[in-house]
Parts: C-alpha cells; sequence; structure tokens
RNA sequence: GGUACCUUGGCCGAGUGGUUAGGCGGUGGUCUGCAAAACCAUGUACGGCAGUUCGAAUCUGCCAGGUACCUCCA
C-alpha cells in the first residue's frame, strides 16, 4: 500500500517514497532548552514519535534525527537580540550549559513519561560549530552571503533572483519586503529580510567560538541546515517540525542548504499543527502556557485536575496532526475515559471464552488501521478502529459474538501492535500492576466470601466487603459466577 | 496592512459530491439482589446567503465570525 504523506513544500499528499530504501532519513526540529518542556513540545515530540514508530512498522530502516537547540537562538531578530539560552543563565546566574543540560534533562524525562522514543541521533547545536563554520564558508563562496565587521549575513534578495525564497511558506519576497520594518541606521543588513548566518559576539556575550570572521556564535538556522545533512545526507526524506517554524525557520533552511549545495536537501516536509487553549494558541505572553509538568501534576491554574501522561498521548492522537487541537478539561477528561475504555478491552481478551470458530473478522480491522495510517498518519481513524475492537470484545463478553483461539490472538496481537506499538498508547500500569500481584490473595480470599455471602443472600456482608474495598481504592466488578477487580 | 487557514450535533474531533466516523456526556433499555462494568438503542450536525449540479456539509462566489504567520515559539 502506498504511504501518503502532506508535503508542505507541494501543498498536497503525496506518495511517500524515500531516497534509499528501505533506508529513511528523518529530521526533527527538537527544543531550544531554556525552559520547561510544555503541551506543544508534547505534541511535536509524539505526532513524530508516531510517524518514527509507523515507518519502522512498515519495515523501513529509519535514522530519526532531532536536534537540541542550545546555542544562536535569540530572544528577535534585532541585531542586539540576546541568546535565549545564554540570558536564562545569565538571570540564573549559572553557565550557560548548566540551563542546557538542566532542560534537556527535563525535557527527556516529559518525552519519556508520554512514551515518546528517543531520536537515533540527538545532536546539539553547540557541538557542531565547526561545521557550522564550514557552511557558513560555503555560502559565502556561493555568493549569496557577505560579511560586515565581523557577521555574515545571507542575501536574500540575492538568493531571490535565482531561487524561490518563500516556496515552502508560500510568501512572495515583495510582500516580505513591504511588510518588513524599516531597518534601523547601525544596521550590519543590507536588506531587513537578509538573516545571520555568523554573528560576532559583543564583548557581554559569554557563548563565542572563533571563526575566520570573528570570535562569535552561530545563526538559529544554520544548525538545523548542518546538522540535517551531516547525519542524513545532502539529501534525505523527511523534515518535520511545527507549524510556526515554517517561516522563517524552515524558509531559512532551504535558502541555506540550497546556497550552498547548490540544491535542497528535504523531500517532504512535514509539519504539525498548535495546540490552542480556549481557542487561542498557547504561548508565554499570553499567560495559558501550560508546562508537561503541571500538566501531570495538575497544578496550573486552568486545569482542573492532573492528567496521566498517557491521556495527553490520546488527547493529542485523537486529533490529526494538521489540525489545530484545542485544550480543554472537558476535552481531556473525555480523553481519560476513551483511554481508559481501550485499556479495559485490551486487559479482558486474555480472558475471553474461547469458541471452535470465529464470528469475526479480526484482519479487516487490521487492513483499516493500516489504511488509516498510510492516508497521511490518520491516527484519529485508527483510533475509532480500536473503538469498534472493543466493542467487539465487550459483544464476546456478552455472548454475542464468538471468537477462536487464532482470533483471540489476532485481537491481541492489533492491539499490540497498533495502539501500543505505534499510537504509542502504554497499556502497562507497571507499578499498579506490581501492587495488584501482591494484593491478589488478600483481595481474592474477601471477594471468595463475598461470593459466598452473596449465595447465601447475605447482602449486607457482600456490600460491606465491597464498601470497604471501595473505600481502599480497590474497585469490585462482578461477573457472572465471579468477579472481576482492579486497583483505581 | 499583507498572506494563509479555519467555522461539523452539549463538548472534543474525523470525513467528504449521493451510504452511521469515533470518543466523552445525556436519555431509555439489557444484565445485576443492588451497583459497577459491559452491551444495545437513541442525536438526521456540518457559520450565513447565493450559485454550479440530478444531488453539496463537501465545489465556486460573497458575507459574518475566529485563528495563525509576517518578531521568539512545537
Amino acid at each position: 500500500m502506498a504511504i501518503k504523506f502532506y508535503n508542505t513544500l507541494t501543498h498536497k499528499k503525496e506518495d511517500f517514497e524515500p531516497l534509499n530504501p528501505p533506508h529513511v532519513g528523518m529530521y526533527v526540529c527538537g527544543p531550544t532548552v531554556y525552559g520547561d518542556a510544555h503541551l506543544g513540545h508534547a505534541r511535536a515530540g509524539i505526532v513524530f514519535d508516531v510517524l518514527y514508530r509507523y515507518l519502522k512498522h512498515t519495515g523501513y530502516k529509519v535514522r530519526y534525527v532531532r536536534n537540541i537547540t542550545d546555542v544562536g537562538h535569540l530572544e528577535n531578530d534585532a541585531d542586539d537580540g540576546e541568546d535565549k539560552v545564554a540570558k536564562k543563565a545569565r538571570l540564573e546566574s549559572v553557565e550557560p550549559m548548566e540551563i542546557v543540560f538542566h532542560y534537556m534533562r527535563l525535557y527527556h524525562k516529559n518525552m519519556d513519561a508520554l512514551n515518546v522514543l528517543r531520536p537515533d541521533i540527538e545532536p546539539q547545536a553547540s557541538g557542531h560549530i565547526p561545521e557550522q563554520i564550514e557552511m557558513v564558508q560555503d555560502i559565502l563562496d556561493s555568493g549569496y552571503a557577505y560579511e560586515t565587521n565581523g557577521s555574515v549575513y545571507f542575501d536574500v534578495e540575492n538568493y531571490a533572483k535565482q531561487h524561490d525564497y518563500g516556496k515552502l511558506s508560500g510568501r512572495k519576497i515583495e510582500d516580505l519586503q513591504s511588510n518588513t520594518r524599516e531597518l534601523s541606521s547601525q544596521s550590519e543588513k543590507r536588506n531587513a529580510l537578509d538573516f545571520a548566518l555568523w554573528k560576532k559576539a559583543s564583548h557581554q556575550h559569554i557563548m563565542r567560538w572563533k571563526s575566520p570572521w570573528s570570535v562569535g556564535f552561530p545563526g538559529w538556522h544554520l544548525e538545523c541546515s548542518v546538522m540535517s545533512t551531516k547525519y542524513l545526507g545532502d539529501e534525505f526524506d523527511i523534515h518535520g517540525g511545527g507549524m510556526d517554524l515554517l517561516f522563517p525557520h524552515h524558509e531559512c533552511e532551504i535558502a541555506q542548504s540550497t546556497a550552498a549545495q547548490g540544491k535542497e536537501s528535504v523531500r517532504y516536509w512535514i509539519h504539525n499543527n498548535m495546540i490552542t487553549i480556549n481557542g487561542q494558541k498557547m504561548g508565554k505572553s499570553l499567560g495559558n502556557f501550560i508546562t508537561l509538568d503541571e500538566l501531570f501534576a495538575g497544578t496550573h491554574k486552568v486545569l482542573e485536575q492532573a492528567y496521566e501522561p498517557m491521556t495527553i498521548r490520546f488527547f493529542i492522537l485523537q486529533a490529526h496532526y494538521r489540525g489545530t487541537l484545542n485544550f480543554s478539561n472537558e476535552a481531556l477528561q473525555a480523553a481519560a475515559k476513551g483511554l481508559k475504555r481501550l485499556t479495559r478491552a485490551y486487559y479482558a481478551i486474555n480472558k475471553l471464552p474461547v469458541s471452535e470458530k470465529s464470528s469475526l473478522d479480526i484482519t479487516a480491522i487490521r487492513d483499516k488501521c493500516e489504511e488509516a495510517l498510510a492516508d497521511d498518519l490518520n491516527t484519529p481513524i485508527v483510533i475509532a478502529h480500536l473503538f469498534d475492537a472493543a466493542n467487539l470484545i465487550g459483544n464476546i463478553q456478552n455472548g454475542k459474538e464468538q471468537i477462536s483461539g487464532t482470533g483471540k490472538l489476532a485481537l491481541k496481537e492489533t492491539f499490540e501492535t497498533y495502539a501500543a506499538g505505534i499510537l504509542g498508547l502504554d497499556f502497562e500500569e507497571k507499578e499498579q500492576n506490581k501492587t495488584q500481584d501482591k494484593l491478589k490473595p488478600v483481595v481474592d480470599l474477601l471477594l471468595d466470601i463475598r461470593l459466598q455471602s452473596k449465595k447465601n443472600k447475605d447482602f449486607a456482608t457482600a456490600d460491606k466487603i465491597r464498601d470497604e474495598l471501595k473505600a481502599s481504592g480497590i474497585v469490585v466488578r462482578d461477573r457472572k459466577d465471579g468477579y472481576d477487580w482492579e486497583i483505581e
């Protein structure tokens, strides 16, 4: 089956054909590590995690590179913009690298909790200064950059004469020019659209490296062009990131790579959309910014409760990655319940009664899941099919449908492949299961007694046992001639 | 101001020229000693106005509302 992805560059769904099958190179813009990871990071992390898992599932050998931006990302594009990491370091009176490692660890911790797999390579910009200097030189050599006072800028106007600057973001250079503010008289740039490839460090700027032009630091856009091609080759398959990076970041990447090597690097640009809160984009300036730690702990003022990482993951995957996703407590609570239902269905599979033959076609569910994933990674449809499967499981439990031993295995395998393997929904509540195992003899004993009481119509005792267990967090559900229980 | 995009039932969210997306919630029911869980049934939704069409929520135009990008952001 042909896999289709929406390519931002061509504005349409395209068949995915890797350059060197079975190998696939995939680069995704990672975080700038100067602050807590938030819901937006979760979405990008999860979306591309599912893409990564899916490509591997279909048999590709994927090299997944996701960078850590730890230098060069300025507060703004003005000439006096301060490096984000350096600023944070200054404010907290620590080394920039302390900031970098602190937030990188936090990011990893949060992503691990969301069951986001680590990329194969996670390069840091600060570890690739020589390569970045080399690329600046290449761009200078190609004539698409100029040096002013120790800084090097990309010459957008000149580049646009030969190439299409704005092709990715759908912008026209004339519009961009008419919309940019006037250059200040002190500016080193020839044109307001030009962006920095290398900047000379002011004397208070602490993150600095030697280069042929000055002691300074690389421009933000450069690192991605450099590190993607270093690890994936001059040309590679997929470049991902949030839609907010489309312009200028990714547009500049295209320009840089084209200028430096005479051709574009990226074949498929894939962008995830934003998360909104009450219809508005999440942003620091808007004060509606929710970090993942706050979300997991329920400590932000807009949160009615804490939410499990898996609930967040499920919530995000219930929407297609290219649409905006609106956050609300109601929506997250609904997601939590839906996920619980799927989890219960999964655990019920083992206990299903086996019949001679199956009245169900499990392969049809598998096929539909495959089809949905191949159609631009349509995770909400996959989830809808998993709910169909959950429905079947309920019907088998109630004796309305029959399933054979092999059917049962197929059902289990479907959940494991699609829900757990590709969507990355981690059904295993490890700690809880351990407790559950330890308590099993005790709880079973009580429930055996309760069963006997029920037979003797001693409902007072039966209810007392159920109520007491519930008070200690154990929920009992009666089955025909038996019971189920779980720790809530 | 420029450029894009969006508007689906109480909420979240797929989809798309003609057959029920799905989830959560609500209501009724089955099961149960009672519950819980599960299952069944139930909502004829697609911003407004025109147009194209045998037929549009799906295409076109206009209008209204919203959002994003153009500055840092996943």
